[in-house]
DNA sequence: TAACTGTATTAACCGTACTAGTACAGTCAG
DNA sequence: CTGACTGTACTAGTACGGTTAATACAGTTA
């Protein structure tokens, strides 16, 4: 479901956000499914369950998914209310489009990129 | 030139290896064209040199930057080499154009953006 | 009741970013 | 040649944050 990189520099708690993030915004996960439980993960990944819940804490934050006390944590119905985050997404967009652009890449290779996601 | 933000979690030298990157890659600094010592933007920045030497490492081992013992540092002509670089952008962009798709962006703003960014 | 869920708190360990200080060799203008 | 610049290298120390560990508590559910 999720793979850890430990030769990755970036936090784990952040590596696991970005997995669940991709699975919810793939449609991999779907709106209110359930979420494996924060000891689950945790024993699956083989890390501790505090770096599980330090991850779905921000991913709540961020408005992707939802937790219940008891009851467990899943994924939201609908995370576009998020505007800061569409903005800090397509500034990143934006760089990485120039630098791609100096290294040769060409605009149409781009343009298919963007047909292909959301075909 | 550059500029630091502490608040940001990401290392200074990482900052500062974008802040050139981009100066490069968008013809800020022209090929050949001199970088400041590494003691002189230390001074400029307020911090210590180990960091900048540190972030012009990176830099000539990306190709970005080459430096010269006695000399000094500076932009390098062609880049574009980096074939290892380029894929990992486009996977990075990739990753980036689904989430937007999520948050609600359409293909035609994002096309847009491709556009504007070869403009 | 028992086993699950999320949540909270505290202490400790450890990697690493960063600083500080120093040193050496190459370059270049005076 | 001299002096001031350049990149480069090394060591030592500090500080911060990621991660682990061990508990504890309250809500949920079969």
């Amino acid at each position: 479901m999720i793979s850890l990189n430990y030769r990755d520099s970036r936090p784990i708690y952040e590596q696991i956000e970005d997995g669940l993030r991709k699975l919810i915004v793939t449609g991999a996960l779907g709106a209110d499914e359930k979420l494996p439980s924060v000891r689950a993960l945790a024993a699956q990944l083989a890390i501790n369950p505090n770096t599980i819940q330090r991850a779905y804490n921000e991913l709540e934050g961020e408005g992707y998914i939802y937790s219940v006390p008891g009851k467990g944590s899943f994924a939201s119905a609908n995370a576009g209310a998020d505007e800061a985050r569409r903005r800090e997404l397509l500034g990143k967009v934006r760089e990485l489009l120039a630098e791609l652009r100096y290294l040769g890449v060409s605009q149409q290779e781009l343009a298919d990129l963007v047909k292909e996601v959301f075909a």
